[in-house]
DNA sequence: GCTGAGTTTGCAATTCCATTGCATGTTATG
DNA sequence: CATAACATGCAATGGAATTGCAAACTCAGC
């Protein structure tokens, strides 16, 4: 029958394939929060997707644009509960406004231990977590107790500098 | 006779040497100011003063507090002043309020040079800049430019440790 | 010393982000 | 399926940074 093209049959095909990649999504975004121990509410699931397909940091307003018409505080409060169980970590970037961004290594609620550089662009003000460069060694003054570092650059990104 | 005993002597010359060092402070304040093109008022000169006096950064709110019943808003416009002159540098240690110190080095109005560490007390909750200890080299990925770099440690300073 | 332009100051008001209270809606559990 | 615990949404609050504007001050030139 005409009716069952090559083409109709990849579009049937495709329609199948992004169903099954929309259930594995979810499945592992539901899970991330699962394993982190936070319950996976819809609000969650889709707050925690959208961070994870960011290449940079994004506000509080950024979230609330992008997931609109969703309730600021209700994002406020994920992100709040996301960073106490380690699955995100707010970057206070110099902006004036905190940045929230995935956690790569596998923090928890006794803390965060993926310690890396943040990358300000004055450009493009986006806000790039660098888990590749380590924070150096440096030196205090005796009697100073280091426990933890927070280390930002500002300058050019990648993408705008070209 | 009896009225110049050595005393009554010492008082004087105690008095005469407050005298000359108060308006040494003065003249050093206000050359500070004049030879970052800045104005010496009142106000400015003040501000300036105690910011040299102190061991930590201080805080809008702080400067309020010790200068009063200078007004906030002139405390804020003159250290936006200092900043913009290279006399002082504004410091977002994380905890939400900029704090302010003064600038070591010769800084200018073209950018500020005396990079250096600050550390934040967990638990005096003071803020100190630490010209001794520089920021030591670290990579980027490929692509990204470095202008400026902010380092911030937090943990327990010298008083509270010790 | 006086005047007037330019700067500085002080008050009031605003903006912006972060945070909380509370009533309602939802989820997990026995 | 009932109920306690938790999550959500709206409204309101708090605190810091910032701006507008009129009055006060400073300083150069007359």
């Amino acid at each position: 029958m005409h009716s069952f093209s090559v083409g109709k049959l990849r579009i049937v095909l495709i329609f199948m394939y992004l169903c099954i990649a929309v259930q594995m999504m979810k499945k592992n975004v539901e899970d991330l929060l699962k394993a982190h121990n936070v319950s996976p509410t819809a609000m969650r699931m889709i707050v925690l997707d959208h961070l994870l397909d960011q290449q940079a940091a994004l506000s509080l307003a950024d979230l609330e644009k992008a997931l609109a018409p969703a309730d600021r505080i209700t994002i406020y409060r994920s992100l709040r509960t996301f960073e106490s169980k380690g699955l995100v970590h707010g970057i206070d970037d110099g902006s004036g406004v905190t940045k929230y961004a995935c956690c790569a290594a596998d923090c928890g609620p006794e803390g965060h231990h993926d310690v890396h550089v943040h990358f300000v662009c004055r450009n493009c003000q986006e806000t790039y977590c660098l888990p590749r460069s380590r924070i150096p060694e440096f030196t205090l003054p005796v009697g100073f107790q280091p426990e933890e570092v927070n280390l930002v650059v500002r300058g050019v990104c990648q993408v705008c500098a070209g």
